[in-house]
DNA sequence: AACTATTTATAAGA
DNA sequence: TTCTTATAAATAGTT
C-alpha cells in the first residue's frame, strides 16, 4: 500500500524499521478503524500487541470491550474463560458432593432417618462408635470439671492465705480493734451455689442421664441446616 | 480513505451506501491488520459488528482470539469474565466453610481432639445429644434384627409347610417306601448357626459393649478425610 | 518527526 | 454485487 518503493509482505527483517512501520501503520489502522465505526455505524475492536509487547487498543465508541467480547462468544460459540471457569466449576461440584456426604454422615451418627439403608453390621459399627465417642466425651467433661474445681480449689486457697495476710495486718496495725466482720464475706463464697462453685456438685453427678431433657441445648451447632 | 471524491467522516444516510462501504472499509481494514501482523510480528485481534449485526473477525495467525482477551485483562486491569466468575468465587468459598464446619462438628461428635474449645455445658449438651443418638441407633438395629428374625421364622414355617406338604405327598404317591431321609436336611436348616441364623443370637446380646475392639469397623464413612 | 514519490484504498458510477 | 476509474490517503524510504 502505499510508499516509494512496493513492499514485500513478509516480516521487515531490521528492527528499527520494523518498529517504525508499527507505529505508522498503526497509526494508520486505528484511522480506518474510527472511520469504519464512524461511516458505516458498525461496532469495531481492534488490540493489538507490537513484537516487544506494547498494547494499543481501540473501541467504538458505543461499546466496551467486555460488551464486544460477550457478542464475540455468543456468536462463535468459543467459550474464552474456559479453563479458569471449568476448574472453579469443578472444584464446587466436588465441594458440594463432600458437603453431602458429611451431612449424611451427621445425620447418621444424630441418628435422623437416613439409618434405613445401613445393614445390620453397619448399624453395629456405627453404635460402638458412637459409644467410643460418648466415652471420650465424658471424659472429656470430667477433665475439664476436675481441672475447673482445682482452679477453684486454688483460687480459695489463696483467698484464704490473701484473708489472713489480711487478717494479720489489720490486726498488726489496727489491734485495738476486735475485727472479724471480714469472716463473713470469705464464708459466703465458699458456700456459693451458683456460678463456678456449682461444678463442684457437677462432678459428683451419675455420668449419664438419658431422662433428663434440655430444650434448649447449649450444643449449639444446628445451625447448619442438615436439609 | 481515497475515492473519486473526499468524504467527510459522519455517519452515511443511505443505507445501502452504507452497506457498501461498510463491506469495501472492512476488507481494506482486514488487509491492512494482516499486514501489520506480518510486516511487524505483531498480534492484533479486529472484531467487527455491522450495523445490522453481522460478525466478522482478524485475528493473526500466531496467536488465537483468547489469548489476546488474556493479555488484554493483563494489561488492562478490566476482568472480562466478571460477574459470572465472581458470583461461582463466592460461591465456592461459601460451600468451603459449610464444609469445614461439618467436618468440626463430625470431630467433636467422633471426640477427635478440638472439644478443647468446648466448655462444659456444651460438653455436656454433645454429651447428652449422643447418648441420644445412640439409643435411636440402637433402637433402630433391634428392629432390624426383629424384623429379620421375624422373616426367618415365616421362612421357616413356610419350610415346615412345603415340608409337610412334600412329605404328605410322597406319602400318598410313594406309600410303600418309608421315606424319612428329608427330615435331616430340614433340621439341619434349623440349627444352622452360620449366616441369617445367627441374628437370633445377636437380639439376645447386651445393647452396649464398649469393651468390643473392632479394627476394620463396617461402618465405613471415613475415607472422608476429617484432616 | 517531516518530506515526498509512489503505491494503495476507495467513492462514485456503470 | 462486482468492475472501473479518478482521486484521496497511506506510507516506504529518505532526510
Amino acid at each position: 500500500m502505499g510508499g516509494k518503493g512496493k513492499i514485500e509482505i513478509k516480516m521487515i527483517e531490521n528492527p528499527t524499521n520494523r518498529q517504525v512501520t508499527y507505529s505508522k501503520r498503526k497509526a494508520g489502522i486505528m484511522k480506518k478503524a474510527n472511520e469504519l465505526s464512524v461511516l458505516c455505524d458498525a461496532q469495531v475492536s481492534l488490540i493489538m500487541f507490537s513484537g516487544t509487547g506494547k498494547f494499543t487498543e481501540f473501541i467504538s465508541p458505543s461499546v466496551t470491550t467486555k460488551e464486544v467480547y460477550d457478542k464475540y462468544q455468543k456468536e462463535t460459540g468459543i467459550d474464552l474463560w474456559s479453563s479458569h471457569y471449568e476448574i472453579l466449576e469443578e472444584n464446587l461440584r466436588m465441594q458440594q458432593e463432600i458437603n453431602s456426604k458429611l451431612k449424611r454422615e451427621i445425620k447418621q451418627r444424630i441418628g435422623h432417618d437416613d439409618l434405613s439403608d445401613m445393614n445390620i453390621n453397619e448399624l453395629r459399627g456405627l453404635e460402638q462408635n458412637l459409644e467410643r465417642s460418648l466415652t471420650i466425651v465424658r471424659e472429656r467433661k470430667y477433665e475439664r470439671i476436675i481441672n475447673q474445681t482445682e482452679t477453684f480449689r486454688r483460687k480459695v486457697r489463696h483467698l484464704e492465705e490473701t484473708q489472713y495476710i489480711q487478717e494479720i495486718q489489720l490486726q498488726e496495725e489496727e489491734h485495738h480493734y476486735a475485727l472479724t466482720s471480714h469472716d463473713g464475706a470469705f464464708h459466703s463464697v465458699l458456700n456459693d451455689s451458683t456460678g463456678v462453685g456449682s461444678h463442684i456438685f457437677a462432678f459428683r453427678q451419675p455420668p449419664s442421664q438419658p431422662g433428663f431433657q434440655d430444650g434448649t441445648s447449649a450444643y449449639g451447632l444446628h445451625d447448619l441446616r442438615l436439609a
